[in-house]
DNA sequence: TATTATTGACTACAGCTGTAGTTAATAAGG
DNA sequence: CCTTATTAACTACAGCTGTAGTCAATAATA
């Protein structure tokens, strides 16, 4: 259930969810540009999310492909309430304020959140 | 700047951010009914966040009252956008569409966000 | 076939976290 | 004044995290 995942493990999660499944060595190349981690540091946070029940493996040859047993859906609606929850008492307002103060809602932003809301409201 | 608050850390802040300042003792009964922490975990969590410059603590006699030295509000901003950058590229839409998801915004969320959403557009 | 590169398995290690226990000083109460 | 309760300081310790290194097997290459 908690399936906790750390800030590093969702790097990789996130490589994975983009396209999967993947080779350890895809995933480091997918990364490359913005983090500068070593291909072990790679291996080893695969290892931990296979661990986890987060990533689940299948042989091709002498190596693993990757793949997510958990929806990117799923974790981020897990994320956002538990934060939501934590910080703001459940309430989805005061995090979207947050948001949008922190460093403000883009006009494309708006719109996307106008249409969501008229269609909650259904 | 990054200032990282546990989950367990944050939920003294919390209690503090609500009332302020307290002494150990009043952070530990405000605590109570939700958590089932001893006294010690609750000083050693504030000693925690006082190295953390997360709380400033005043003498009051033997005991020490602990104020937040960060904001609510400063805390809860970088704590959001921080999730939509890592999960959602930045984009508060799909967060707050996730939020939605996962057990509804009442009429009076949104509400409140459609009244967001106007005074951001002007 | 001998060498080199790749890959998973295992190991490392310090700092953070959750969750206290112990000690020593001191304040309060009888 | 002696006993008890309170409080901060220090210590503990296992599990998680960030960030790799080493080893051994095997695939690819010369």
């Amino acid at each position: 259930m908690a399936l906790r995942i750390s800030q590093s493990e969702l790097d990789i999660m996130n490589v994975l969810w983009e396209n999967h499944p993947q080779a350890a060595s895809d995933v480091y190349e997918a990364l490359d540009n913005n983090k500068n981690w070593s291909s072990r540091t790679v291996k080893t946070l695969l290892s931990r999310l296979v661990e986890k029940g987060a990533l689940s493996t299948e042989a091709d040859g002498r190596r693993y492909l990757y793949t997510p047993l958990i929806a990117k859906e799923t974790y981020a609606s897990h994320a956002a309430r538990s934060l939501s929850d934590r910080l703001f008492g459940g309430r989805a307002a005061p995090l979207v304020a947050h948001l949008a103060e922190a460093d403000g809602l883009s006009d494309k932003d708006i719109a996307e959140l106008e249409a969501l809301l008229a269609k909650l409201k259904k």
